[in-house]
RNA sequence: GCAGAAAUGGUGGAAUGGUAGACACGAGGGACUUAAAAUCCCUUGCCCGAUGAGGGCGUGUGGGUUCGAGUCCCACUUUCUGUACCA
């Protein structure tokens, strides 16, 4: 059937007239009773537009509204030569689609999934690009409104790059070995795997709706006994190879066996726990024990007495970046500093390199800085101390060897070996009541209270350079793991020294010209030396960055030390005495360490009756039975930490259902490194360090291709919540708005962000939500009731949490992820507002209806062609430069623009439609093949931009006068400097801005400005 | 303390040294509607002026460079983030 009538019909009386035309290519294929008109003969001619219509009806059908009309046909007899049986009265459904995005964003989704449209594979004929989210760990609370902003943000940019061809790995995973699981697993007896899995399908379906093109056949689970098998191969790996500081990469330690055979230590330049020095005989002479015990002080992954950050809340020990301010970050509890036997990774051997390679990634400064301040290398000199009547020396660490002269006592951390041996007898018992009460302290402890403390040893030490004696002390200011754990105290010129020579009485001798030490220390690196001068060294008068230079080379050149750089970055302590984790493949026989052989992994974590450790204090898995080898040899009973499993999963993913290796050669070589990484920032200096020590130590052993992991790193800001408060006056049953209200009393009270729209409270559901508030009084502004606010976390506790699955469900995926990116930069931290969610949605509602209304397949006009062309050149710009807020805007300013135009051009939509894909991929899809396209749009090709539209006939300059400026001049886009000037000079307002005064100078910058000097 | 980032309307924010406040929210007014919702139109930095024409002031504070500064330089204030007895 066909049908050729055009109808024009108002929709309302005052909206403009709209025409339809009814036929079979307007209607959508498929759709039934697209038009049950009576069939019509061929009929031609128009109906005039005052046709008039009665009854209309709404109903639904697949998704479609259909308006029913009765129109009146006011055809011209000759025109339609109607029958008999055909009312000049005709029926049309018409069908008014709606921007349905529930409707539109399932069915996409649908079809995504139904052909594997986001799954890659290696193509060597394409150009590779890797996108990578920092993965999240499946908390179960799931996703709150936070957690895509850096997927949508890096989603935009895959989108964007796959369009311009690139081939595009964007994979996803879950980091699943975590405390929350664990703690839940000993409250409940819940196994921690249940849980995990649980909340990561509460997590993958959160992500599905969102509309992510991620290649979910690459899937990761850090606690997936095929993923760990990779990071119990890695620990092997790092178990069996030192580092060579000569070569600078690490090696396997079979190598380093065979040079002590040949040579003992002679030669061996090797990062390791404390020196060694023996002969090749010594090595061949000791016992399988005994070798193990000394290459145990170089592997890469080794077993060490440390200083540990011991939880015991969580019955567990914990890495420098699981605690801030003295707590742990996962559960706030304490931490104390316990000395254990730890496996650990020997990640400061790489803190040279850690440093330097971070010139060549493109991260944000800050986030260089970050790492840079955790790495902390400081460039000094080590210098020996004789201990006056002891066959002793102490080492010390400065960066001012400068100020060897200004040195009037010494301190040793309290946990130096060197305390024992150089406390005399008389002091022995005020020393041990003071180390009996540092141990007491816990680290939180330790730095709340900042109160000098400190003991006398009994013995001097022996200036180097004077000859003087000076007294050694010990005191919790110094830290043991820094350095060598004992200091040369300069009062003068160190607050700390200041703060403890004041305390106990101790001399300040000043070194640099006119430094005021009468009241602080003077602290600054600046002035001239005085006061320096002994047997062998003058430093007076020498400005303070020659001194130091010059001592350095002194005590060098004297053998009093030597020129040193040290690192603050410690070594990662690698076990956790916690269950939830991946095991050590690690036997142990007569108390030595042994691996596994390869072939038993993954060895998976056996089933236990209780998460708690024993009673003997040993951890959850020494209850596991049968948790030996097969000769009966026990395994480690600790797990790994959280970052174990992901240091390396970016690799994993290149090649995830690899049993043979990591990952293959051949994926690696192709998929090389990440070459955009989008995560949080608070990941600078756990997460970022291990992951790049990790890459580059597979990299020293040949098995990765590129030295750094992550190329260029963006990393996204929090999005707070904004809790709101309603303000109660005290011991009574009344609510003020705001609590601005100086003169009543008023506690604030919490309010479930649901009930409030605008800041304006819905007092109605707030008595049903705190029925201890039923009969609440609210005393009203202008019928409101005003909510106060502050922006704080986004979490459970403070009733602000806003959970994506509602604006979802409400506005559609495409609305969240564009209202995500309009909210502002990226990077930025900003608090979410669900207010402005309506700018957005209302931008596709009227997008919609503009390509319902694009019935046109003629050429752009000019205007439409300059429309759509400047925004292809925004938005290609904006997403390289990550400024996806601004492109939000212009998609807005150019459908206004069409809009104004009364553009009805569906090439213009198009282009659209390929340029809003990587934002709103649903509206997109559904757009692209409405216009009959065949594939997805997500495989369209990126449009480019024709400078030639955005060329402007005339250009509108503004006129100023003393840099104000006062009004416009349009001249031709070709005038030149000079017809501009006269342009600007003979327009009529000039006369009233000149005055009687003649212009001094006229600046004409073409194409912006024009500034008159008066 | 140190390091980094930032400070622009009622709000989120925009602005290669060249018309500050794009875009959006909110607010006010109007149209449509029996009504509401939705939608559409207008106004919206502050002050003076009459509501007009017009003018003045405005990007945390104070100075500077420049024909011209939100943008560059110096000093300061405040906020956020990270980090800390690191010798």
């Amino acid at each position: 059937m066909r049908v050729n009538a055009e109808c024009r019909f108002p929709l309302s009386q005052n909206a403009p007239h709209r025409s339809i035309s009814i036929s079979g290519t307007t209607f959508p294929a498929g759709l039934p009773g697209a038009a049950t008109c009576d069939p019509l003969p061929d009929t031609a001619g128009s109906p005039s537009p005052a046709d008039d219509y009665r009854g209309f009806g709404d109903f639904v059908a697949n998704g479609w509204r259909f308006k029913h009309f009765f129109v009146n046909l006011h055809i011209q007899e000759q025109a339609c030569a109607l029958s008999a049986r055909q009312s000049p009265q005709l029926s049309i459904l018409f069908p008014f689609m709606d921007y349905n995005h529930q409707e539109i964003e399932r069915r996409w989704q649908q079809y995504w999934r139904d052909n594997d449209i986001y799954k890659v594979s290696e193509d060597e004929s394409r150009r590779k690009f890797y996108v990578l989210d920092m993965f999240p760990y499946p908390s179960g609370a799931g996703l709150h409104v936070g957690h895509p902003l850096g997927y949508i943000a890096s989603d935009i940019y895959a989108r964007f790059k796959r369009m311009q061809g690139f081939n595009v790995l964007h994979p996803m995973g879950y980091d699943a070995y975590g405390l929350p699981a664990e703690q839940y697993a000993i409250q409940t007896g819940q196994h921690p795997e249940k849980t995990t899995v649980d909340n990561i399908a509460r997590y993958r379906e959160q992500l599905e709706k969102i509309g992510f093109s991620f290649d979910w056949s690459r899937e990761v689970r850090t606690c997936d006994p095929a993923y760990y098998h990779w990071t119990q191969w890695a620990f092997m790996q790092m178990f069996n190879s030192y580092y060579d500081l000569d070569v600078d990469k690490a090696l396997p330690i079979s190598e380093l066996t065979a040079r002590f055979a040949a040579n003992g230590t002679e030669g061996v330049h090797a990062a390791c726990g404390k020196p060694m020095s023996f002969t090749a005989a010594e090595w061949n002479a000791m016992s399988e024990k005994e070798q193990r015990d000394v290459l145990m002080n170089y592997r890469i992954a080794y077993q060490g007495e440390t200083m540990v950050n011991w939880c015991p809340a969580l019955g567990t020990v914990l890495a420098n970046d699981e605690v801030s301010e003295g707590l742990s970050v996962r559960g706030g509890h304490p931490v104390e500093q316990k000395l254990m036997n730890q496996w650990c990774l020997r990640v400061s051997a790489y803190a040279p390199r850690l440093l330097r390679d971070l010139e060549t990634v493109d991260w944000s400064d800050s986030l260089k800085e970050t790492q840079r301040n955790w790495i902390g290398k400081s460039e000094g000199a080590e210098m020996k101390f004789a201990v006056d009547g002891k066959d002793l020396v102490l080492d010390i660490f400065t960066t001012r060897a400068d100020t060897v002269f200004g040195v009037t006592f010494m301190v040793l951390a309290p946990e130096s070996k060197y305390v024992a041996l150089l406390t005399t007898p008389e002091q022995k018992a005020a020393v041990d009541a003071y180390l009996e009460e540092v141990k007491h302290k816990t680290e939180r402890e330790r730095q709340i209270d900042k109160k000098v403390s400190g003991v006398f040893t009994g013995s001097y030490a022996v200036n180097p350079l004077t000859g003087e004696k000076i007294p050694v002390w010990v005191s919790d200011y110094v830290l043991a793991g820094y350095g060598t754990g004992a200091i040369m105290a300069v009062p003068a010129h160190d607050s700390r020294d200041y703060a403890f020579a004041r305390h106990f009485n101790l001399p300040v001798i000043p070194l640099i010209e006119g430094a005021d030490v009468s009241e602080q220390s003077f602290d600054a690196k600046e002035g001239k030396m005085i006061n320096s001068k002994g047997p062998g060294l003058d430093l007076n008068g020498l400005e303070v960055k020659d001194a130091i230079a010059r001592t350095k080379k002194y005590i060098e050149e004297a053998g009093l030390g030597r020129v040193k750089t040290n690192y603050r970055l410690r070594d990662a302590i690698f076990s956790r005495q916690r269950y939830w984790g991946e095991p050590f493949p690690v036997y142990y026989k007569e108390g030595t360490a042994y691996l596994l052989d390869e072939s038993e992994l993954p060895l998976r974590l056996p089933p236990v009756s209780s998460y708690l450790p024993t009673e003997a204090g040993e951890p959850p898995l020494a209850r596991a039975e049968g948790w030996t080898t097969k000769e009966g040899y026990p395994i480690e009973v600790c797990t790994m930490p959280g970052f174990a499993g992901s240091s390396a999963y970016y690799l994993r993913y290149m090649d995830p259902h690899n049993d043979k290796e990591l990952v293959s050669r051949k994926a690696d070589k192709y998929w090389r490194n990440v070459d955009l990484y989008v995560g949080g920032a608070e990941h600078a200096t756990g997460h970022l360090i291990y992951s790049r020590f990790w890459n580059k130590f597979l990299y020293d052993l040949g098995l990765v291709v590129e030295a750094e992991p992550f190329r260029k790193l963006v990393n996204q800001g929090m999005i707070q919540g904004r809790s709101n408060f309603v303000y109660r006056i005290k011991n009574t049953n009344t609510f003020v708005s705001r609590g601005l209200r100086k003169d009543y009393d008023t506690t604030p009270i919490r309010v479930d962000i649901s009930l409030v729209s605008n800041d304006v409270l819905d007092t109605e559901r707030f008595r049903n939500w705190r029925p201890e508030f039923a009969d609440a009084e609210f005393v009203l502004e202008d019928g409101k009731y005003i909510c106060g606010y502050a922006v704080e976390k986004m979490s459970k506790s403070m009733f602000n949490v806003v959970n994506p699955d509602d604006i979802v469900e409400r506005y559609g995926a495409d609305t969240l992820r564009l209202y995500e990116m309009f909210l502002g930069p990226v990077e930025q931290s900003k608090p979410w507002d669900t207010n402005g969610i309506d700018g957005v949605n209302r931008f596709l509602k009227k997008l919609w209806g503009q390509f319902e209304k694009s019935d046109s397949d003629a050429e752009m006009t000019k205007e439409e062609k300059k429309s759509v062309h400047k925004l292809i050149k925004k938005v290609t710009a904006d997403i390289e430069n990550f400024s996806y807020n601004t492109s939000v805007s212009a998609f807005m300013i150019t459908l206004n623009e069409l809009i104004q135009q009364k553009s009805r051009s569906r090439r213009a939509m198009e282009v659209i439609t390929r340029l809003l894909a990587p934002f709103a991929p649903h509206i997109a899809e559904e757009f692209w093949h409405r216009l009959g396209h065949e594939g997805s749009v997500v495989d369209a090709e990126w449009p480019e931009y024709d400078e030639s539209a955005l060329v402007e006939d005339t250009v509108k300059y503004p006129v100023s006068f003393n840099g104000k400026t006062r009004y416009m001049v349009e001249v031709a886009a070709a005038a030149s400097k000079e017809d501009v000037e006269k342009a600007a000079l003979s327009d009529p307002n000039a006369a009233k801005w000149l005055g009687d005064k003649a212009p001094r100078k006229v600046i004409v910058v073409p194409g912006r400005i024009v500034n008159v000097v008066i």
